[in-house]
DNA sequence: TTGGCCGATCAATCATAGCT
DNA sequence: GAGCTATGATTGATCGGCCA
């Protein structure tokens, strides 16, 4: 009867990391030169993916020409940066709000919100 | 854990503990809202107000604080036994406008 | 009914502040 | 200044709700 205490870790708007079956490229977190440069993500123990400086880098210009994507579009990204197309898809999400609130703060120009390439 | 990323000019480099009154008005809502500590748009817009900080930075202060609470309640019940003690002493010098919700017992 | 998006949040991690 | 803890910020991913 108490849905939104923090108790066991509920909370009123989901939330949460239970760790899925995410794991794209390579399935563990190396120890020593692991550098971003290297094409293939990596997955932690908690589930969660290190994207590469390479992924994001084309994540990025991908999301500077367009802020949405097609479907065919995700998939060709998804092949070309070898991640899936979820990953893909709330990569774009999750830039878009980190964009949204930028504009909010005051960070960024707000008239980046409606260019469309 | 190498992925140094581009993130150079991370914001996380440049960042600045929030006064100690912004953490007395922060802390205050949050052990008297612990049975329910997601405060609303409007709460937190308050709150940032109050404090002095963006309405991000109260909801970085809040989800870094539920977090951190549930993986150390006991530690963390000598601060809320503080914030109750105060409350129940009257003295709060940062009261929010809404009825509290918490205990200091729930989580 | 299905899939994408939004808004809020979680959880892990990063990087710095601050104390010993 | 080194070492360690506290703390604010970032971000991949999840959850519920909304809409076409």
């Amino acid at each position: 009867s108490i849905p939104n205490s923090l108790m066991l870790a509920t909370n009123p708007s989901g939330g949460g990391n239970v760790s899925n079956g995410l794991t794209v490229g390579l399935a563990h977190v190396g120890g020593g030169g692991g550098l971003s440069s290297c094409s293939l993500s990596t997955t932690n123990n908690s589930g969660r993916t290190n994207f590469t400086n390479k992924q994001l880098t084309e994540l990025e210009k991908e999301f500077h020409f367009n802020r949405y994507l097609t479907r065919a579009r995700r998939i060709e990204i998804a092949n070309t940066l070898q991640l899936n197309e979820t990953q893909v898809k709330i990569w774009f999400q999750n830039r878009r709000m980190k964009q949204k609130k930028r504009v909010k703060e005051g960070l960024i120009p707000a008239d980046l919100l409606s260019q469309q390439h | 854990v190498m992925i140094l990323r581009s993130r150079f000019l991370d914001a996380r480099r440049k960042r600045r503990n929030f006064s100690k009154q912004a953490s007395e008005i922060l802390n205050e809502y949050f052990y008297s809202h612990l049975s329910n500590p997601y405060p609303s748009e409007e709460a937190k817009e308050e709150l940032a107000r109050k404090c002095g900080i963006t309405v991000s930075q109260v909801s970085n202060w809040f989800g870094n604080k539920r977090i951190r609470y549930k993986k150390n309640i006991g530690k963390a019940q000598e601060e809320a036994n503080l914030y109750a003690a105060k409350k129940a002493a009257g003295a709060s010098p940062y009261s929010m406008a809404g009825p509290p919700s918490g205990t200091t017992t729930p989580m």
